[in-house]
RNA sequence: GCACCGUUCGUCUAGGGGUUAGGACACCGCUCUUUCACAGCGGUAACACGGGUUCAAUUCCCGUACGGUGUACCA
C-alpha cells in the first residue's frame, strides 16, 4: 500500500513553528518512502477563521521547503481539500453511526451543559457528558426524539462511547497506549450548526483520503481513543498513529501558549534562512544517533526515520538556531547568498552591486555577520563610495597627530595594487612606511581602516584593500585626513 | 481533581545490565590574530527519588516526585 499522510491545519492564524516541525516530519517520512503528502484545511470551527491564514500558511510552509502532492492549492484525486466544502459528507456518515447504534441525538443547550459540569465538580467527579441524565435519544424516548427532530429543534450527534471497554492502540513513536473507555466522553461529532468537530472530520477524511500514517503533535494522544473507537464503529481500518513531542519554552509549556516568536514568518522576516530554520527545527525531537549536526533536506529526507523520534518535549534553544543559521551562512555558496541580498542592496541604492561583486565582499565579510542582511549596513563601503560618519573627535585626533598624517599620505601616495595584491606584499609595503614615519605598525594599522572603511572594525585590512582596489583607497585616504 | 504522556549536563541529544556516560549549543580559559570575528585546543557540567529483579542497574519492573498535555457544540 502506498504511503499517504497528511498535514491538517485550521486557518485560524499564522503558521505556527510547532507546526511547521509536524508538517516536517509529515514531509520527510512521505518521501524518504516514496509516499504522497496531503494539505488538508480543518476549517470547521466557522467562529475562528481567520482571512488570509490559509495563504499565509501555504506560502510559509513552502518557502521552508515543504511542498504537496495533493491539496486545495495543488488539486489531487481525493478532494475536496477543504472540510467546509465536504460538508455533506459528514451528516451522511454521522447519520450512519446513529443508524447503527454508535451515535445518537442529544438536545441539551449550553447552558444545561454547563450547569452538569458545574455539578460534576462540586460533586468531585471528572467532567463528562451524563448519557442518562441529560436530554437526549435515550432519556427523551423515541417519539419525543423524532418530534423535536421534525420541529427542527437544535440538536447535535454524541458518539456512544461503549461502557465497560478498553481500548489500546499502538503509537509508532510511544508503544502501547491503554485507555479505559469509562474515561471516554461522549464526544460530540455533529455540531449544531451542522459542521462536524474535529474527530468525526479528521476520521472521515482520513479513510476516505487513503491515509495510512497520522502524525501529529502530543496534544492530540488524549483524544486518539476516540478516534479509534469511531474506527471502529464505522468497521474501517484504523492508520497508524505517531505523536510527536511537543515544542517547549524554556519554561517547559507549550510553545503556542508563549506570546513572541514563534511563527514561522517572524523568523522569515528577521532573515533566517529557510534551510537553518528546516535542519534547527528537525533536530528537535529527532537525530540519527550520529554526530552529524547540519543536514540537507535531502539528507533529512533519506534519514529521517518515526523510531527515532523523541518521546519528551524538546525546549526551542534561540542560541542553538543561531548557531544554524551562522553554520549556513559560512558554509553557503556565496553567490547564492548574493542572489539573496541583492534586492535589499538595490533598495539601499548601492552602485557597486554586481553579483560577482558582492559575492566577492561576502566571502570576505560572511564571518563577521549574524545575518546576511547584516552586510547591508556592516559592508556598505564596499558597495559604495558615500561612508559612513566619522566622529569629529575622533577626526581631530588623527588630523592632529602630524606624524600619522605623513604616513598616512605616504601610504596612500606609494599605493600600488601589487603592494597590496596579498599579505607579504602588503606587509612588506606598510612596514616600509610605518619605519620611515619612525611609527609602530600598530599604530598605522587602524587609523587605515578607518580612514579607507569609516569603520572601526571588518575584515583583514589587506584584503579589503584589495577588493576595493588602489586607486579607491588613495581617494579615501587623501580624503580622509584633508 | 481525573486520564494520558514524559524525565541523561543549563539546552538539544547519543547510549544502554558491567562505559573514564559520548557529541553539539551555551558558558569559562588558552592559542592564533596589527581590529572584530573565524579557527584550533582545553575545561566546568547529567542518568529525578525510593524500592525491587540481578553477581551487577543510569539501563528492566513497581511506586513516588516533578513536569507537560488533555479534560469544549476549538482544532
Amino acid at each position: 500500500m502506498k504511503t499517504r499522510v497528511r498535514f491538517a491545519p485550521s486557518p485560524t492564524g499564522f503558521l505556527h513553528i510547532g507546526s511547521l516541525r509536524t508538517a516536517l516530519y509529515n514531509y520527510l517520512f512521505a518521501k524518504g518512502l516514496g509516499g504522497t503528502l496531503i494539505l488538508r484545511v480543518e476549517d470547521t470551527d466557522r467562529t475562528r477563521l481567520v482571512e488570509g491564514a490559509l495563504e499565509e500558511q501555504i506560502e510559509s510552509l513552502a518557502w521552508a521547503g515543504v511542498v504537496f502532492d495533493e491539496g486545495p492549492h495543488v488539486g489531487g484525486n481525493f478532494g475536496p481539500y477543504v472540510q467546509s466544502e465536504r460538508f455533506d459528507l459528514y451528516r451522511e456518515h454521522g447519520m450512519i453511526l446513529v443508524e447503527n447504534g454508535s451515535a445518537y441525538y442529544a438536545f441539551d443547550t449550553a447552558e444545561e451543559l454547563d450547569s452538569m459540569r458545574q455539578r460534576q465538580q462540586a460533586a468531585g467527579i471528572a467532567p463528562k457528558y451524563d448519557r442518562s441524565s441529560m436530554r437526549n435519544q435515550y432519556t427523551l424516548g423515541e417519539q419525543e426524539t423524532a418530534r423535536l427532530l421534525a420541529e427542527n429543534a437544535d440538536h447535535v450527534i454524541r458518539l456512544k462511547v461503549p461502557i465497560g471497554t478498553e481500548i489500546r492502540f499502538t503509537d509508532a513513536i510511544r508503544g502501547d497506549v491503554v485507555v479505559n473507555g469509562k474515561e471516554i466522553d461522549d464526544q460530540i461529532l455533529l455540531k449544531s450548526d451542522g459542521f462536524p468537530t474535529y474527530h468525526l472530520a479528521n476520521i472521515v477524511d482520513d479513510h476516505l483520503m487513503e491515509i495510512t500514517h497520522v502524525i501529529r503533535a502530543e496534544e492530540w494522544l488524549p483524544s486518539t481513543p476516540k478516534h479509534i473507537l469511531l474506527y471502529k464503529a464505522f468497521g474501517w481500518e484504523p492508520p497508524i498513529f505517531a505523536h510527536v513531542p511537543l515544542l517547549l519554552n524554556p519554561d517547559r509549556s507549550k510553545m503556542s501558549k508563549r506570546h513572541g516568536d514563534t511563527h514561522v514568518k517572524d523568523f522569515r522576516q528577521k532573515g533566517y534562512f529557510p534551510e537553518a530554520l528546516v535542519n534547527f527545527v528537525a533536530l528537535l525531537g529527532w537525530n540519527p544517533g550520529t554526530d552529524q549536526e547540519l543536514f540537507s533536506m535531502s539528507e533529512l529526507i533519506e534519514k529521517f526515520s518515526l523510531d527515532r523520534v523523541h518521546k519528551a518535549g524538546a525546549v526551542f534553544d534561540f542560541k542553538k538556531l543561531e548557531w544554524v543559521k551562522q553554520e549556513y551562512i559560512k558554509m553557503m555558496d556565496p553567490t547564492i547568498l548574493a542572489a539573496r541580498i541583492l534586492p535589499d542592496l538595490e533598495k539601499a541604492g548601492y552602485p557597486r552591486i554586481e553579483i560577482d561583486y558582492v559575492a566577492k565582499v561576502i566571502a570576505l565579510l560572511r564571518e563577521r555577520i549574524s545575518f546576511l542582511t547584516d552586510l547591508v549596513e556592516f559592508g556598505d563601503y564596499l558597495f559604495s563610495d558615500t561612508l559612513a560618519e566619522v566622529s569629529s573627535e575622533t577626526l581631530a585626533t588623527i588630523k592632529a597627530n602630524a606624524e600619522l598624517v605623513t604616513a598616512l599620505t605616504a601610504f596612500a601616495n606609494g599605493l600600488t595594487p601589487e603592494a597590496i595584491a596579498d599579505a607579504d606584499a602588503f606587509k612588506t609595503y606598510s612596514q616600509q612606511i610605518a619605519s620611515d614615519a619612525g611609527m609602530k605598525m600598530g599604530a598605522i594599522m587602524k587609523p587605515l581602516r578607518l580612514a579607507v572603511t569609516h569603520r572601526e572594525v571588518g575584515a583583514d585590512i589587506q584584503q579589503t584593500l584589495m577588493l576595493l582596489g588602489a586607486d579607491r583607497c588613495k581617494t579615501r585616504i587623501v580624503d580622509f585626513i584633508r
